[in-house]
DNA sequence: CGGCTGTCTGTAAACGTTTACGGCAACGAG
DNA sequence: CTCGTTGCCGTAAACGTTTACAGACAGCCG
């Protein structure tokens, strides 16, 4: 934990100037003799360049920030298994942060940007957007990329899923399998994807021109264990012969419900689940999900904030990612 | 992205000199109307301290750096996930690197460790330690916890995992549910846990009074479509009543294959596999799963480090953390 | 030989903080 | 009234870089 040496003990030991030692460093034209005495007397202290001293000059830290709200969900995992080769091939670190989807926590997230520890930010809010993130992100101190709906006209670059076609696309394939009666476990409605997921099914019923009915929607959390409580919510109410589960880990917790009570995928109930996560075929039978494209979603988002970083401004962009539809045996049981 | 304001800017607008408002800001003693007048300058300028700066003077980043081989790797995220929050309370940043195995990759980590990004580093390696690996370990510029087993004498903090006990639990498991031909699908034995897990198997075999059969053990990677092809050569040549695999997403890729091949499980093999992540309750039959702590081996090395960060210096330890396991469904086929 | 070009180098300022040090005013004690 | 003490405050240095600027020197031309 020895002090490192630092371009004033190089410049003592090879007799010249710290500028000299800099601009070595840097590459910058210097006289061929001067540049061997400098290389040497770096290697042989072992010389490594302060990064922080670096970036109080030059303005640029080299990280960038992605915030999400929680590390554990397969979603966010598939988001920044692809923005971190993305960061890293263009020289960035990643900085982490799981809020816990807490709105102070998300808010602090913005407010601390203006620390400058980063040269950007991704975010991912899960608790809407509200008046204090909207204030916040207008303003950012630096450049900001938001995964998930914003309102319009706020001046960020944004990535998006079309969560209402990928409803769609569920509701579709379950309908023309001859579902009817097609059920909806969701997470909250106070999340920004809960609400949007509500809405796109009473969409895309309407669509089908099925009716929506409130006894088929149970709202309960994105994890396994409130999925498997609003599956026996709802079944307590009422028997659909398909469920839309607003996530791969609601969708797990129903499959849970439903083998417990010897209702048999998918010939009784076809089960549908969200976010194509690797636990949709781990499951058994394999899980039919929509895919929202998590993976592209973060890859779309770091490229935005890096052509942001290196080209200066332009027009706040929006991506929107298309939703797929993978058809496992939850659904079309040939297993 | 306006410049934001210094301390000089509310020096300035305050009236006072720059050392005033860093002494207020930092709350050492300072008359009452100076306060008031900083902080009101500070308020209205909306300022917020550079981070860069502060660092450069403190020399400290209040950053972590946190290496493995593959964040899409459930182990490691299990690990993050724990020690995101133990770094967060105590005011850590978390800087994530991903270095996808590569030995290269992970030496540079701890070389760039040099540029002073981040006050500590929790690292676990995969390609074992090679000479590259414990020069800089030794000579690491700041305190650094590793995570998997070391060479004696490295002077690092270490947590580590007994896998030999591990790997004995799931046998003697097997064992006592009189299972006598129990395969192995490992990971590459060039890796830590790869080449500890073998060693384990042959040793725990040995145990039991079992022999070691090199037709039972098949080598492939630590993912899921590796451990299935491992898992089809290892049938083509053996037919083992218990299987036990390296890690979850080996066991899956097994129990893709068996379920071909109309081996049922656990009734004619069963199935054990290692680290007990959410995989093994999502797979059907659920998996009985070695548990090998990475939860509990995060938090416990994001304490050590933070221990050391401010505490200082003290002899490196060793926390071993004890393998537990999981029962399921896999071998134990009540469902 | 004087002056002009050009190349290389050193001095010093700057980035935004923290902090050691000394100055100054107010105040109490003698 | 003087002196010492106390409490605040401002000046300046420092952290480790990068870089504008100017100085030194060589080479060249007229």
């Amino acid at each position: 934990m020895a002090q490192g040496p630092t371009i004033t003990t190089i410049a003592a030991r090879a007799g010249v100037s710290i500028a000299s030692v800099s601009r070595v460093l840097n590459g910058l034209p210097t006289r061929e003799d001067t540049v061997r005495k400098v290389m040497a007397a770096a290697d042989e202290l072992g010389y490594v360049p302060n990064a922080v001293a670096r970036s109080l000059k030059s303005n640029r830290t080299h990280q960038v920030a992605f915030a999400m709200a929680d590390i554990g969900n397969p979603t966010y995992v598939a988001m920044v298994r692809e923005v971190q080769p993305v960061l890293k091939t263009a020289g960035y670190r990643l900085v982490l942060h799981s809020t816990g989807g807490d709105v102070d926590d998300e808010v602090d997230v913005l407010r601390r940007l203006g620390e400058r520890y980063a040269d950007g930010l991704i975010i991912s809010p899960l608790r809407g957007i509200t008046g204090k993130h909207l204030d916040l992100l207008t303003a950012a101190p630096a450049p900001t990329v938001v995964i998930g709906s914003i309102p319009e006209g706020t001046p960020v670059d944004n990535v998006r899923t079309d969560s209402r076609a990928g409803v769609r696309l569920a509701l579709e394939h379950l309908y023309g399998l001859g579902r009817r009666s097609i059920g909806f476990l969701n997470g909250p409605l106070d999340t920004v994807p809960g609400a949007a997921r509500d809405a796109a099914y009473a969409d895309a019923l309407d669509g089908l021109g099925l009716p929506y009915d409130p006894d088929l929607v149970e709202v309960g959390d994105f994890y396994r264990a409130e999925g498997a409580e609003a599956a026996r919510r709802l079944l307590e109410r009422s028997r659909p012969d398909a469920i839309l589960c607003a996530n791969d880990l609601i969708a797990l917790g129903a499959l849970d419900v439903l083998r417990a009570e010897r209702l048999r995928v998918p010939e009784d109930v076809a089960l549908v689940g969200m976010d194509d996560t690797e636990l949709a075929t781990a499951a058994w039978p394999t899980l039919t999900s929509v895919g929202l494209g998590s993976a592209e979603r973060g890859r779309r988002a770091a490229e935005l904030l890096l052509d942001r970083l290196d080209n200066g401004v332009a027009e706040p962009r929006i991506v929107t990612v298309e939703p797929t539809l993978a058809v496992r045996a939850s659904t079309e049981g040939a297993a």
